[in-house]
DNA sequence: CAGTTAGTTCTGCAAATACAGAACCATATA
DNA sequence: TATATGGTTCTGTATTTGCAGAACTAACTG
């Protein structure tokens, strides 16, 4: 497949996207490429080529990608290289686990109004509220995803 | 305020999460400083010393938190000196930022889909699915806080 | 005005990051 | 067995990060 300048400035902010959410550059651009990438297997060529980067950093991004379970590859009979592509089908997992780790934070916020005197009143008050409000959402969050499914025609 | 080891230690752990959030570390640590730190406002050389940093790098650390909302600072009549203390008056907003943050992402999928070609309709399919799913959630969101707020006795 | 206090900005550096390039390994093929 | 292919691992390095330390500024103080 042959990508267009509209597939490589997607694919470059797609990258930096990622970037932001900590992630090294060259795993962003992968992602970008396997999102954009009409077949949605790409070989460990093709990555290289298109991204134009070494070898040893693509193996290193995809290995990392494997890792994270974002990314998997299959093989095809009298054929060595590998096609990698992404776990799309997962998206409800891996949302619902970016929820969960965003009401992380809970748990510190409980651990510090242990830790807390009751010199400023206020500001405990305000901590337990939002301790709760986590707590609630946690709770809310498979109700959103039956909500969701519901509402589909 | 003197900080005993379960303050000095929660102060850490509150640090390294919000490196993984891909703050600096310092910026981190003084988010905890000023969670535990039990009047909730604390001058800016208690900064220093309790940390063990340098003025420099809690001064950056200081304009960055400014710069993103997340932190201001008091003064006292005939006190030169600087007492900050984090907003949490605005966790409401700031998680509501949070939550718009991750659905930001539909807008990427959504230029995905008006590039890719019809040459793997599952994977077009899944991708469309996310981006309903993204749609649905940034719509309740709103509904979600007031849900809190009745729930509350 | 000299000295002090509170904080900022500038300069430099040690450590971490992200990658290139080469050597390497494993499997297939001639 | 020699050679090619597909990918991994190792080594080195340019760049970036995160901070220290010193110089600096601004306001107050005697």
């Amino acid at each position: 497949m042959v990508l267009t300048e509209r597939h490589k400035e997607l694919i470059e902010r797609i990258g930096v996207f990622h970037e932001h959410k900590g992630m090294q550059p060259l795993v962003g651009r992968i992602i970008g490429l396997l999102l954009v990438h009409e077949e949605g297997e790409v070989s460990f060529d093709e990555i290289v080529e298109n991204l134009s980067v070494s070898k040893s950093a693509v193996s290193n991004a995809l290995t990392f990608l494997q890792a994270k379970g974002r990314c998997v590859y299959s093989t095809r009979p009298g054929d060595r290289k590998r096609y990698f592509a992404l776990k799309v089908s997962d998206w409800r997992e891996d949302f619902q686990q970016e929820l969960e780790n965003i009401a992380e934070i809970q748990k510190f916020i409980d651990e510090v109004l242990e830790v807390r005197t009751e010199k400023n009143p206020e500001f405990n008050c305000k901590m337990k509220d939002f301790s709760d409000f986590l707590g609630f959402f946690k709770k809310e969050i498979p109700s959103l995803f039956e909500r969701f499914k519901k509402q589909q025609v």
